[in-house]
DNA sequence: CTGTTAGCGCTTTCAT
DNA sequence: ATGAAAGCGCTAACAG
């Protein structure tokens, strides 16, 4: 249980070489002899040598380190995408540091602080539904570190992106359900700080148009995610005088808050009331009903290409590069 | 767009006092004068300056970072545990840094490798389904890197252990279903190299025996917890002779499966066949139709007290402390 | 109350 | 082909 790790100095001393000759061999620098080499690896072998990644970072400036900031590791979209991130930072040789934010601004703060404090080399990051102001983020960039927002892009503010076409998806989830005979369509959307909501709002709208159909404000419902204001929200729909016909949701979880609340008031969900959803969780494979179709986002695929323009960013000079790079993904409605 | 950030070393130039003072000062040492701390305080402020934490850690041989390893992130049950990591370990001022295994050996074999080279203070495991050789993890502990296994622990292995007491859990799901009369009661179980499968086979036995029922080795049943293997050992249960009419599984997942299976066969869970799971996960509250009673395992303060164990491990010297912990916490059938 | 100095483990320039 | 030495940012023993 010794807390001792081996060094290249000790390496040294032991073959009689110097410290520089024995870093050299290590990084199997031609400078040095074949047979220096070989002798410094096979001892280092021995020894269980693992290079210290502090002292590296001090001299070259880099953690290898990735920070993930995103609202709540629990929802499985978030925790697909991190497989994705991790399978391309591992590979990458770079570790994943996570946080949530819990969708609380103020936690989002804090991790930020404490990704910069760790000297991440850069980060991804997916907005808590509270925020609206992005000075934190600004601060991340001010201090050199790359960042690339995916998913939950913030409005208005040039970044890195990676994102999916979340209006097309609306519009596709719209055409479905006219396809299916309804007129009446609500879509119960997310906080309206966030750019995501503004596309389904504009997918919405759009096909509504296309197709000639009617909406009003009454069908369009803002959330702030959370169960409880979905079913207020929810019930306000059902209270109206013509309630619509169908919903589309902002996410899967929240098309089970409202069929939760469509069995109370004695309907059948998706027979009386048809829900489509976004999102296409595993989960939803479970229920004995789940929503007639949802927008499948590609979790893992959005964490594997937001990772690789982030490393990508790290590892070219700025010159270089683009100021902002934005990857938009397809999406694809999936009935069940 | 700098890739500069503010040291001590500024700091005292700026302020001409020496290195030490301005470390001394940032430390709040009484040593050095209230006015000059004031000062240093004010211009670390405004120059934003953050500790270099590699240097730091090359001074203290510590990181502050520890990492976390579980099978997978998308299981509610660990990410609700995660949770409970976070919380502890930022509140005391760790870095967490998280792998999956996704219950693959090499998996688990590398994203330890990768804890040991980034130096991690401590590491929390929950062991992946097909391990069941703990080379590893002794590695970890040979490199001097305290080790708490958390619900998933080792058999026969001494180590820091924080588990539930699935023993008498699995006791307390027996004892319920019998008190519905039940009598051939079934139990879908995971790998055996798990100690928490122990427990839940010494529970179901204790029960059946205590109540005077019978079993058969025909109704335990061993799987490596995937779905497909889920789905062949429930097929088997049902085309016994005398199939059971309870079933008591190792998760909700599991239980999840396994009803799929039942439904094929014209089966109605819960009614045909009674199914009574461990986990308690919240996903469940969606399902129509979930396991009658599950057992809580309240995964978020496992991670709390793991992290605890493991943070007090790290900060005492090991002679201070017995040589290994392990805390049991109790479980809770809730009834659906 | 404050400064000087050595050193944590490693890379890299400059010598030889 | 190899070594000496400086330095990354910080802490802490020692010296006033």
């Amino acid at each position: 249980m010794q807390r001792h790790q081996a060094t290249i100095k000790e390496i040294a001393q032991k073959l009689g070489v110097s410290i520089s000759t024995v870093s050299r061999a290590l990084q199997n620098n031609t400078r040095i002899g074949l047979r220096t080499r070989e002798r410094v690896w096979e001892l280092a072998k021995t020894m269980h040598y693992v290079p210290n990644p502090a002292a590296i970072f001090l001299k070259k400036n880099r953690t290898y380190t990735i920070g993930v900031l995103l609202p709540y590791l629990q929802e499985e979209f978030f925790s697909m995408a991190i497989s994705g991130i991790e399978d391309v930072a591992l590979e990458k040789g770079y570790n994943v540091v996570v946080s949530q934010s819990r969708d609380k601004f103020d936690r989002e703060e804090k991790a930020l602080k404490s990704f910069l404090s760790s000297r991440v080399d850069g980060v991804i990051a997916s907005v808590a539904a509270e925020t609206n102001n992005y000075s934190h983020f600004k601060e991340v960039e001010h201090f050199g570190t790359p960042l690339v927002f995916f998913d939950r892009v913030p409005r208005n503010l040039e970044a890195n992106k990676v994102r999916c076409s979340i209006t097309d998806g609306a519009f596709e989830a719209i055409e479905f359900l006219i396809g299916k005979g309804i007129k009446r369509i609500a879509l119960m959307n997310g906080p309206s700080n966030l750019e995501v909501c503004d596309e389904r709002l504009n997918g919405y709208l759009t096909a509504i148009k296309k197709f000639n159909l009617e909406t009003s404000p009454k069908y369009i419902k803002s959330t702030d995610l959370s169960k409880e204001d979905t079913i207020i929200k929810m019930k306000e729909l059902l209270a109206l005088e013509e309630p619509p016909e169908a919903i589309l949701t902002f996410n899967d979880y929240l098309a089970l808050y409202a069929m939760q609340v469509c069995k109370q008031k004695g309907l059948v969900p998706n027979k009386d009331m048809l829900f489509v959803s976004f999102a296409n969780l595993p989960m939803t494979f479970y229920l004995d009903n789940p929503p007639l179709a949802s927008v499948e986002q590609f979790a893992y695929n959005m964490g594997v290409k937001a990772t690789e323009l982030l490393i990508n960013i790290i590892e070219n000079p700025a010159e270089e590069m683009p100021p902002y790079q934005e990857i938009v993904m397809n999406t694809k409605l999936i009935v069940h």
